[in-house]
Formats: C-alpha cells, sequence, structure tokens
DNA sequence: ACGTAATCGAGACGGTACGTCCTGTCTTCAA
DNA sequence: TTGAAGACAGGACGTACCGTCTCGATTACGT
C-alpha cells in the first residue's frame, strides 16, 4: 500500500517541495494548487499525491527542507548570561523575519494548516517547533539555575509567555509587530504586571 | 451599483450565516463552499454573492449575527478588586469556549480566515475583538490606578501576555488548555519570570 | 435531476457537436477527448457532462445535427422504374460518401460506438437510420407491387443483402469498396447466386 | 532493438493474451486497460508493451490463441452437395457464436479496433478471416462447378452477399438475429430479390 | 393601487482544480 | 537477459465549486 521509499526520486522531491514554497511566497496560499505545484515543479500530479497527503503536509515538507541543512547541531539560543538581551536579541530576530516578505506567506500557509489539522500540529509541535522550543527552555533553565528566575516557575509557560504575545500579534495583526514590541514583551514577562521594587530587579548573574 | 440594503431580506440573511455557521461546526472549515451555504440556507447562490465579497466575510458576519444579542451593552470584564482571582474567571471561561465543540471548528475557521487576510483581520480588530478588548483594558487599567500594576505598564501588552499565551496554545495545540493552564498563565504574567521576594507579592508599591 | 432543457444554451450545444465533428475528422476517434471538445467548442467540460451521458451520445447528436437540415421532408430514394438504376445509384453514393475523408473517421466513430453500446444502437436505428431504412424499403416495395420483386419477399432481408456487404466491406476493410462493387453487389442480389434462364431476365417494367 | 523472440516467456504470453480475452468478456472493451491486463496476468506492464504494439494487437492475438488449436488443418465448410442445407448449417452456427455471451463482448472488440486501425484490419483479413474465407469461397467454388451457381459469379461477391447481413445485424443489432433469418438470408441469395419461375429452382441450368 | 425596479430562488454557463486512473517509458532487483 | 514490480511525466477522466449570468416570480417603493 504504501509506496517503496527506496524507489523514491529525490530529485522529483526537491522540485516539488522548493516549487511549493515559492508558490506560496509569490501568489499566496490561497491560490496554491496541487496541479500548480506539479507543473512548476516540472513534475505528474500523481507523484505529489503519492507521497503527500494533503497540500499541508506538502507545506509543511518543504519548511522541514528548509531546516534540513542545520541537521545535525541542534539549535542554541545565545547565552552571555544577561537573559533579557539573550531573549532580546532571539525575540527581535524572529519578529525581523515574521516581517520578511520572503517569508511572510509561506508562515501564514503554514499557520492555517495547523490551525485545521490536529495531526499536523502534532508533527509541527515535534519535527519544527520541538528543537527550538527545547532551547529557549534549555536557556530558561540555565537562567533559573543562575537564580535569575523564580525556582518554581514551569518553563513551559515561560516560553509561552514570552513567544505567545509576538506570534499572536503577527497572526491576527491586532497592531505592529515591531522591535520595540519584542522588547516590550521580553522586559514585562521577565518582571511581571504587578509593580515591582527597583532592589529586586537586575541581580547580578 | 451597490445594492440597496433597504431592501435588503433579512430572513435569507440569518439563514446564510446561520448555515455557514452550522455547516462550519459540522465539515469543517476545508470542505464548506459558497455553494453548500446557499443550498443549506434555501437561497441562491447570488443572493451570498450579491452581498459578500468573500466566502471569510460570511463566516466574519456569522460571527458578528451571534453577538448581535448582546449588542447595546459593550461588554466588561468583572471588577471584584481582585485582579488575579477576575483575570482567572475570564481566562477559564474562555479556555473553556475554546474546547467547546460547538465553537472549535468556526473560530478556527474564523483565525484561518484572519491569517490569511488583512482586511478581515482589520475588521476583526475593530468589530469583534474590539470592544472585548478594550473591556480587558479597562479592567487593567482600573488595577494600575488601584496600584496592583505597574504605573509605567502598556495595558496593550499586559493584555497580550494574558490572552496570547492561551489563544496560542489553542490554535497551535501545542500543549493541553486546562484550566490550570490557564491559571498559571495569570500568575506568571503578573508576578512575571524573575524571582520575587515573598513579602513584594499581593503588597502596593 | 434533469435539467432543464428549456435554458439550455444552444449556441453551446451546437459548438459541441460541431467541435466533436470536427476533431473525429481531425485527429481520429481514439485521440478526441471530452477535454478536448470542450476546448475547441470553447466550452465548459461540465456544460458536456450535463446533457450527455457518454461520448458516444455527443457523437451521435453530432450526426443528428448534421440531418437536422433536411428535417421536415423524410427523404426517398429515386424511383425511375428501373430498380437495377436507382440503386445503383443511391448505392454508388453510399460507396462515394464512405470513402469521403471527411466523412470516414466520423463515422467510424459512430460505428464503433453503436458496435460497443446497445443502447446507442438502438436510437441510431430510430433516429438515423430509421427514416432512411423506411426509404429503402419503399423503393423495394414500390418494386414488388410492380411485379420486378419476389412476392413473399422480405423487404428487410432485402435491404440488408443490398447494404450489408457494402456497409462490411467499408467497416472491415475486406476489399476495395468501389463503384464496381456496389453495382456488383445490386446485380448478384437481384438476380442471386443460382443461375438464371436469360428468358427469366429483364422483364418489362 | 526487437526483442528477441527466442528468450520470450511463453507462460506469460499466454497468461496475458487469457487474461486479455477475460476482461474482454466481464467487463467489457471500454474498462479493460494494458494496466488491468498485466496485473490480472500477474505480469509486469513491460512485459505486454515489450511484445505488442497496441491494445488491439493484444486483442487480436488472444483470438488467434483460440484458433491456434485448431492450426495445421485448415477449416473447411461442410459439403453434403446441398449446397442451400450446408450453407443454412454454417451461418445457424455463426449466429449462435455471435449470440453466446462468451464472445459477445471480446468479438466487439476486435471488431471496433479493426474499424478503427486499418493495419490491424489487414491482419485480420490475412490470418484470422482469411483461412475462414478461403473455405467459403471453396464451397461456392464447389457448388459453382456443380452448376448450382452462375457460371460468372464473382465468389467474393457472393461471400459478402451471405454473411455481410448477418455480421451487419449483429454489430448494429438492427434486428433479431435468429436462425431463422440466417436461412431467410441463404434463400434470399441464392435465388435473388427478383421473381423466380418455380420450375427454374434447384434444377441445373 | 399600481407599475416598476430590485431582490429573490434557481440553476446554466466558462472555467479551475480536484483526486483517480491509465499510458508508455524508465529503473531496480531477483532469477 | 528477461521478467515482476512499480515510480515517473503526462493526459484525461468525471465531479465539485467558483463567480457571473440569465430567467421568471415575488416584493416593496415611489408615484
Amino acid at each position: 500500500m504504501t509506496p517503496n521509499t527506496a524507489r523514491r526520486n529525490e530529485t522529483s522531491r526537491r522540485a516539488i517541495l522548493t516549487a511549493a514554497f515559492d508558490l506560496l511566497q509569490e501568489v499566496g496560499y490561497a491560490k496554491v494548487s496541487i496541479e500548480g505545484i506539479a507543473t512548476r515543479a516540472g513534475v505528474g500530479k500523481q507523484t505529489i499525491y503519492r507521497w503527500w497527503p494533503s497540500k499541508g503536509t506538502v507545506i509543511f515538507d518543504a519548511f522541514l527542507l528548509l531546516s534540513e541543512g542545520a541537521e545535525g547541531e541542534p539549535p542554541t539560543l545565545p547565552d552571555t548570561g544577561d537573559l533579557a538581551a539573550d531573549l532580546s536579541l532571539v525575540l527581535r530576530a524572529t519578529v525581523e523575519e515574521m516581517n520578511d516578505p520572503r517569508y511572510e506567506q509561506p508562515m501564514r500557509a503554514l499557520a492555517t494548516e495547523i490551525t485545521l489539522d490536529a495531526e499536523l500540529a502534532a508533527a509541527y509541535a515535534q519535527r519544527l517547533d520541538g528543537p527550538l522550543r527545547e532551547a529557549k527552555r534549555q536557556r530558561l533553565r540555565s537562567a533559573q539555575q543562575a537564580g535569575q528566575l523564580a525556582d518554581d516557575l514551569d518553563l513551559d509557560v515561560a516560553v509561552d509567555l514570552i513567544w505567545g504575545p509576538v506570534l499572536n500579534r503577527w497572526l491576527y495583526r491586532s497592531g505592529p509587530l515591531t522591535i520595540e514590541y519584542a522588547d516590550q514583551v521580553v522586559t514585562t514577562a521577565l518582571n511581571g504586571l504587578r509593580p515591582r521594587r527597583p532592589a529586586a530587579q537586575g541581580m547580578p548573574a
């Protein structure tokens, strides 16, 4: 039933994923069709249907292909000891990527597919977001061990608190997604909404 | 050119929006078509195309119809003086709505449309999310004035910090969306990620 | 279920049938597709599928359209009193039509469809061949009444005996299909295979 | 270039031809595909494409295989001296074969291919119909020499006159194909359409 | 109250894409 | 080297919808 992966044509695979990504960028998610991807990739439609069950999985794999180059070495976040600065650096980069016209359309397409398809969401959580999220958690853990974060802090919640607002503002376009906003999120998340006595801030590393 | 709204058939309008919402719930966004909505509503296709420019706006209006009942009195958040408790109450309700099978599919459909269509996102920000967001801001402002929140806090960032993680976890299914999670987000957002001297908690500055 | 014939677009109908006939002639039956007919006719595929259940019925109707001009007055065979001459005239015309490159491919296509589809064969017998066959029968009946044909002759068998060999030689290409052959068939059918005393032949009209 | 016939796998060849014939019978010409034949025969597609240039030639060879058993001794028609009786016998058998559900679909498929493909028609005339037609001619020649048929009779025309009507009625389903019809054709062909003095019948010239 | 003009349900139309089946070619691997 | 297996580019299938259009039949106005 499942086709023999061993015989798979790697050239066609890459052509399909590249075509899919490029088309997303050029014409936008709504106008991308399997037929269009096949034509652009110089491939028969059946070759797509043989290996991918849905348009969403093609898009997903297109992103996987992008990140394949960096495979081997798992991603890490910078760790200078200054947590706020490190987080700011990373979050600013995220914001810039989200504003990059080359990635915006494809990323929105991926987000859409994940929103609608639970299976894809699981795959995303495991294969695309997984390593990155682990790096984020790791950076926070390091800070926690240095006494810069609360001992009882749930690191997953912490990650959500920092990256959630940014991702959300991007998806819903609920406001300008700027570097300043990123910094505000970092600061506010670190300090909390409540008033804070100055003495409590800026503990030495 | 623009159709005369005065002559619009209100019965058809409601039938279309109800049919759209019901179909989203029953068959999911991907399988909902204008044609299907028209048939289900017992309406000609042209009647839809005459009044709505896209499927997304139909879905949007279907949500507007839902919230029409509560029109007149703008929404407010509870204000018992205990900010954490009030936020927890509201966020728990949000979580429960997101987990309600009656609303999940339609809400995901709306989120999808907003993600892909900037115009729709603006309409959403203004007409659907606007009043609610103002209520959230208002509750926080009230707390701020009572000295429970930092003076220099940007209330929009604060709203994002509280609701962003939840909305995000729901969209991406990046983890279980429970009442406990809602509470954790509230607590962590209020206190911040940094260690906080116990004495400093819940005390006016 | 059946579409409303009243709303049918007559222009499209003629374009489809003309395109079908022309394509048969130009590229041959095997390479004619519904898709090709639709494109050539400048018509959506659905417009063909809406009104015709199969490629065969389209081809059939294309022939019907051709003979629509002559509708009204039923066809008749010439009746000069000289049966052999009249039959020869008609059969020669048939042979020439079969050898006409404009009609050969379409006629072979129609023959093929009739061979494979009993329903189409019935439609052919009734609507396309029917009037013509009646005319043939009528000419023979006239001769029979004039004492030129056997009293107990079954006219349907007689028609088959004259036209069957020609049609068959055309279909199977079992030999050259010439005017001489047509005449031979007429003479042989009229006289029979058996030897015939000269006196029996050439009865005065 | 041309595959080496010596190395050909006879088992596969028979499996293919048998599968083709069986499929024609079971699902009809329109639904038979090379792919289907290969699967049914337990054979790779390439094995078919290697040895046959078209679906028509496969079908043709399937019929050849059927008549292979009788190879060696060329077919003959019965010759009791009573021509009418002998022809009736043979034509009745033909009619029965045409009405046999086991052969009808395959024979229609073969007829279709011959109608559309001149090369195949030539192969048919030579290899499948050839010997049989020669037998028919031979029987008539024998009768002619016995003075039962006209001296100047063209035997090919005579064969067409007898078998043409039957084959035609079968292909076009223009009427019931019965034993009675077969007999009528024989009688009418022998006697001709013209009136015949009773005394002249069955008498040597 | 009455024409008249817009809206309505209905659905045909030219199209695009779907997901499937098949064609004829090619490659891989076992015998 | 042949053959079974099956991937490949490509073309057509028959279906579902798109957004536009045309058809009467209401329907609500403005006179």
